[in-house]
RNA sequence: GGAAGUUUAGCUCAGCUGGGAGAGCAUCUGCCUUACAAGCAGAGGGUCAUAGGUUCGAGCCCUAUAACUUCCACCA
């Protein structure tokens, strides 16, 4: 009582806070700790904190392990396997969505009497982790290369142990319920072994080659890397224009003929082999055949015809270096060009380049450039923006070079994706992803899979050491199949981390073993991932999958889109502006954090994050938590029974009714992966149907115990409704539901094991669905005429219900309770006519029925009668309407009948609150 | 150069198979109503980018235009 008391007084200052300090709602939250503290009993706190709940909870989950899966035919598997986090990566916003969608659907389907396994586990991020041990490394002044492989290796694996588990306790916050047990990692045993096995299959298929070509390569990162990897950026250059000698006949460069092109990259030309031409370009017939001295090098290069020209863009005259740029390497190859690589590694000029070796690529431009100007063959020097390939890790601008890298042979192995995804038979969310889909298939290039890094999957290819000869096997063989020497050395190389990444779905479900899980969760059910990951991701697993298992991977793949900021930028460290969702969970919940990324979105799109939108979805929380608790209160000591047939009211039944309607849409907007529209039904019917309707319409029978039978319907009605709606929102909301469903349903130990609610037909109550709405409609009109009319609340007043129709006189006498109390009713008159009222009565006029409230002193009738104009003229525009519909043949033969019945009932409606409006107005003029 | 997306209230966005425009936040008014002031009751605010078309009927389907965003290509 005394604490009581206490709260009480805490209550006031923390609504005196609204306006003042932070002080005092410190000491009002202090108030409800102390509260549940102290609580024996199962009550609960007056606000919901999720700190302490969230943790324990997650904490009884694991160890019931709930979410466990084991192999059980006689029930339905759901699979989804995780998209393997960074093991250098921190939860950001783009996790908390992917993970949150992720266990939703698990939860759903688990409770809906699926076998469901979520899959998780981590990518070892071959470049991104190397690269951080790199630079740890660098901060103790130790080179990689002192260092030597072995140690590197080490190092790295120390670090994926001190760091590795990071991400996914993180995950864990957000309250993902996947098997843990079964947590992999893209280079454990199991994934080596799969990696090695599609290498030498498809080696032995000829899909894995090693080739001389032109690949991307990162001077910074040291490594090759694939097209996708590249991110192209515009930036501000110039465009120097250079000449050419033309060679005479004689063999000595001409001092008066020149070829003019222009060249966004100077210092190439010292790789410069050919200078091309379109072959129908009249302006060059006459040079067809002839050579260029090439400055600088003092090499004579020839002129080739090559269509790829084009005549449009600047003198139609092109450079070429067939060891620098991907275009170039082409035409070489049509023209048996040498190829002149004057480049190092990292991006300085190599001895091919004469006296300007070892300088930056950057600075050999400069230099170059000066000195073509002193010889007098720069032209002229113009602006230019373009757009140049960078490294998506590091940004460094990439140089095509030319070495011999591995590639996967892409041509035959696409052909099954794409037809899955064309047949339907993988299904992509939203459907305008297949656009991108097919944009990059339909374009699809050899895709080189090694890297000149430690931190991977090593390229199981082996060399003799004495002939050359490469065997590509599981393990080093012992001896060289040609030769038979017995010093072989494996390729130093590692594969890109997609490769692995690539067999995620089946190589965690313990292939290439033909395994029992394999069997039974393989193919698995939905895919959710981001948008920008379907080049790198989604159709490499799709290829694989089908060329490996014969199988897709997956049914469905579930895309969304980026979190930004609130002013709509891309989350990132260098602008500042990310936001860290533990930093969420701890301030608002992981259920608030959950529910603000689900609503309001539609696959696909991008969101913007907002922390109104959080402060939202916590208010939802604690408006769940405060109609728990008042039930809980109203239910304490009392034993809840099912109430028989008749017992239940008008408004148990349109509440129950609801309900029922709520199941069947929310559920079918989730099989649909409509996952925002369900949880926005749910709130909505939450917040407006039940705590500002229902609850406030049964309040009257709860403080009211001379009628038990009728307050047991309403405590049951109240209980059988909140556990349907937190089942329903559980995917969403795991935590609060959870804890709010233990305390109510002491004998079920878990909502998250408990059954999905089903629609259930025989609690369709159409006719008291109609009936309450009615009610609902009186009130509302009440309420506002009242707030026009600037009537205190506590002002009660008499209410006259009026009507020909004795059912809806019925309707009110049987909720004559509850609409007295919502209508601020002092007494409610039931009759037929409105004999005995007040002439000058405020009236409300709604379907079938006029309500008279006498407010003596404050009648102002000019106001009444303007008032009634108003609604006269609404149900004119009205009327105007389906008339204008009902009245239109084609209307009539076309529509559907539904679509006609209803609005003939419109008009019925419509036209008897008009006859109501006017004898109204007919009384007071 | 090719493609996709977006354009709906002051702001951020929903609007699921075409059948009377919605939410949250913000604004205004009144309430410390015994679950909740993280709340309750009410109000204002929209030519659904523009122009055509299909349809009995269009925010939704079709065509064109404009602005913004993104992806792909990479003409040196």
């Amino acid at each position: 009582m005394q604490r009581g008391k206490l709260c009480g007084r805490l209550r006031t200052a923390q609504f005196d806070e609204r306006r003042g300090t932070e002080k005092l709602r410190f000491e009002a939250a202090a108030c409800s700790e102390e509260k549940k503290g102290v609580s024996m009993s199962k009550e609960l706190a007056k606000t919901y904190d999720p700190k302490g709940i969230e943790d324990r909870l997650y904490q009884k989950w694991l160890d019931k392990k709930y979410f466990h899966a084991e192999v059980d035919p006689s029930k339905k598997p759901f699979t989804i396997v995780i998209p393997p986090p960074n093991i250098t990566g921190q939860l950001h916003m783009g996790h908390a969505l992917d993970n949150t969608m992720q266990d939703i659907l698990i939860r759903f389907k688990r409770m809906q009497g699926y076998n469901a396994l979520w899959q998780p586990g981590t990518d070892h991020a071959s470049i991104a982790t190397e690269v951080k041990i790199i630079e740890k490394l660098k901060e103790e002044g130790i080179d990689k290369h002192d260092l030597g492989r072995e140690k590197f290796l080490e190092r790295a694996w120390e670090w994926k142990k001190e760091y590795g588990g990071r991400i996914t306790s993180q995950l864990k916050k957000m309250g993902s319920s996947c098997d843990w047990d079964r947590e992999r990692f893209t280079m454990d045993e199991g994934c080596n072994k799969a990696v090695t096995e599609v290498f030498v299959k498809m080696h032995e298929k000829g899909y894995i080659y090693k080739g001389s070509r032109i690949i991307n390569w990162c001077p910074v990162c040291n490594t090759s890397i694939s097209d996708a990897e590249v991110e192209y950026q515009e930036q501000a250059g110039h465009f120097w224009h250079i000449k050419y000698p033309l060679m005479n006949e004689d063999g000595t460069p001409s001092t008066t003929e020149f070829l003019t092109f222009a060249t966004t990259r100077p210092e190439t030309m010292l790789g410069d082999t050919a200078v091309a031409i379109h072959p129908d370009d009249e302006r060059y017939q006459h040079l067809i055949g002839r050579s260029v001295m090439l400055p600088i090098m003092n090499r004579v290069i020839p002129i080739v015809t090559d269509t790829y020209v084009d005549r449009e863009f600047g003198t139609g005259v092109v450079k070429i270096t067939p060891a620098h740029d991907p275009n170039d390497f082409e035409v070489g190859k049509r023209h048996n060009l040498p190829i002149i690589n004057v480049m190092n590694d990292d991006a300085t000029i190599n001895e091919n380049g004469g006296k300007f070796a070892g300088m930056d690529r950057y600075e050999a431009r400069k230099a170059i450039v000066v000195e073509l100007e002193e010889l007098g063959l720069l032209v002229k020097i113009e602006d230019y923006t373009h757009n140049v390939g960078t490294h998506d890790r590091c940004k460094t601008t990439i140089e095509p070079l030319v070495k011999e890298q591995w590639f996967v042979k892409m041509d035959e192995l696409i052909k099954p994706a794409v037809e899955a995804v064309k047949k339907g038979e993988i299904k992509l969310i939203p459907e305008r992803m297949e656009k991108t889909y097919f944009n990059w298939t339909d374009n699809i290039r050899d895709w080189c899979i090694s890297r000149q890094l430690w931190w991977g999957h090593r390229i199981p290819a082996y060399y003799c050491d004495k002939c050359g000869e490469v065997v590509v096997a599981k393990e080093m063989p012992g001896k060289c199949p040609k030769c038979g020497c017995e010093h072989l050395t494996q390729d130093p190389d590692t594969l890109d981390t997609w490769f692995s990444s690539a067999l995620w779905p089946f190589e965690t479900l313990g292939w290439p073993e033909q395994t029992e899980d394999l069997k039974y969760f393989y193919p698995t059910d939905v895919l959710v991932t981001g948008y920008d990951i379907i080049f790198f991701w989604v159709i490499r697993m799709i290829f694989s999958g089908y060329e490996q298992m014969g199988e897709k991977p997956f049914k469905t793949v579930l895309f969304h889109g980026l979190v930004r900021d609130s002013q709509g930028r891309k989350m990132s460290k260098s602008l500042g502006n990310g936001i860290d969702p533990l930093e969420i969970i701890d301030q608002y919940g992981a259920d608030a954090l959950r529910l603000t990324l689900i609503t309001g979105n539609a696959p696909g799109n991008d969101m913007r994050f907002y922390y109104e939108r959080v402060e939202n979805s916590r208010n939802f929380a604690n408006k769940v938590w405060n109609a728990s608790r008042f039930i809980m209160m109203n239910m304490e000591g009392k034993e809840v029974t099912v109430p028989a047939d008749g017992d239940l009211q008008p408004v148990d039944k349109w509440i129950l009714s609801k309900l029922n309607t709520l199941v069947k849409d929310a559920t079918e907007n989730m099989e649909n992966f409509e996952l925002g529209i369900a949880v926005q039904k749910v709130y909505d019917f939450i917040w407006d149907e039940f705590c500002d309707w229902y609850i406030e319409m049964v309040k009257p029978r709860l403080y009211n115990s001379d009628d038990a039978v009728s307050q047991n319907a309403a405590l049951w009605t109240l209980k059988t409704v909140l556990i349907d709606a937190l089942k329903l929102l559980h995917p969403y909301m795991p935590f609060i539901t959870e804890e709010i469903f233990c305390t109510l349903q002491s004998e079920e130990e878990s909502i998250m094991i408990s059954k999905w609610p089903e629609y259930d037909e025989s609690r369709c109550f159409a006719k008291e669905e109609k009936d309450i709405e009615i009610i609902k409609e009186a009130v509302r009109g009440i309420r506002n005429i009242r707030t026009e009319m600037n009537v205190a609340p506590s002002r009660k007043a008499s209410v006259f219900v009026v009507s020909e129709d004795q059912a809806i006189l019925d309707t009110f006498t049987e909720g004559r309770l509850f609409f007295a109390s919502l209508a601020y009713a002092s007494d409610v008159t039931m009759q037929k006519d409105k004999s005995g009222i007040a002439q000058d009565a405020v009236s409300v006029v709604i379907p079938g029925a006029t309500l008279y409230i006498p407010f003596a002193e404050l009648v102002d009738i000019a106001q009444e009668i303007e008032r009634l104009k108003k609604e006269q003229k609404r149900l004119e525009g009205e009327l105007a309407r389906v008339n204008g519909m009902l009245s239109n043949e084609k209307f009539i033969s076309k529509a559907p009948e539904t679509k006609i019945a209803e609005e003939k009932e419109k008009l019925a409606k419509y036209t008897q609150m008009m006859e109501q409006v006017n004898e109204r107005l007919a009384q007071l003029q």
